[in-house]
DNA sequence: CTAAACTGGTTTCATTTGTAACCATTGAAA
DNA sequence: TTTCAATGGTTACAAATGAAACCAGTTTAG
């Protein structure tokens, strides 16, 4: 099928396909894909927003800083995000009372009507993603992330 | 730990942490990251670069398109890379002889140079990655990920 | 034939991203 | 204290990306 040179140098060449960040990305990419649309067509929110949204739904109120942290994401994408969903006055900024370099970060009750909106269709996508599984795949999937992140980690 | 809202609506709050394309995205985003300094760090390639490299250096003699379809990449991305790869004189285009919008790309001599030198280091980042894991674990996300294909596949 | 539809590939433009420099504030050190 | 390093966050600039328009060439349908 595929069009191989085979010299004594066969064992030179990388099959991309099976390549594990190749899959890894390509799925990611295409899962990722197909989820933003949730976001994206409904409110034209970028998956930033959306961590970002996700975050203070989430836990409430957070720092810039913390977003960054839980939801693995750049301070600039952070700063962006969080300034065009004040734009949108879906969050509010409050200083901190003890140090003024830090705002505390809280969604207004238009953010966290949108925030509630989109839950039930993001657990509803997983959902379905994963019904097409077995129930062997679905464990043989979550632990299988799971190990390669704690083998990540520990570097 | 998590400061939660521990409302009436506990159930429409959305676990980041564990919603899978989260998981599936922040993981191969780690991944490649650290996987692009094999060909960043050393030969300044893009992805996109990198992944034109890898097709012809696995197939041989690619057109653009198909390319395309092998790495999934967009078709600008891909006009991109083969540019670049050109400017470097890793590759060569050779117009069809039938179809004179179709050209055959294939790797020069530095480019397959190039290629041979890089498939060794990704073949180690691909088995030390998964030396981490326990035998089961590496089955586990094998099958996990080709399950999680099918199913995207047959929407 | 000839016009319209299609295909391989490139280019243009707007948006997104990453890096680094930056400002303001705080904490540690002298 | 004054100074210097570190930290939270923003901004400026360059590079990477995607969408859509585009330019051949090719095929299909009248």
């Amino acid at each position: 099928m595929t069009t191989k040179r085979e010299t004594s140098e066969e064992l030179e060449i990388l099959e991309l396909e099976s390549f594990l960040p190749y899959r890894l990305y390509r799925l990611a990419d295409a899962v990722s894909r197909e989820f933003s649309r949730i976001y994206k067509d409904r409110h034209g929110l970028t998956r930033p927003e959306w961590r970002t949204l996700a975050g203070l739904g989430q836990h409430g109120s957070m720092t810039a800083t913390a977003l960054g942290e839980q939801s693995a994401m750049h301070k600039t994408k952070v700063s962006r995000a969080v300034a065009e969903l004040e734009r949108r006055r879906w969050l509010t900024r409050k200083p901190d009372e003890n140090d003024r370099r830090i705002e505390h970060l809280t969604l207004t009750g238009a953010g966290l009507a949108a925030y509630r909106e989109m839950v039930p269709l993001a657990k509803a996508f997983e959902r379905e993603l994963l019904a097409k599984l077995s129930a062997g795949e679905r464990t043989a999937i979550t632990n299988g992330l799971g190990a390669l992140k704690e083998a990540l980690g520990k570097d």
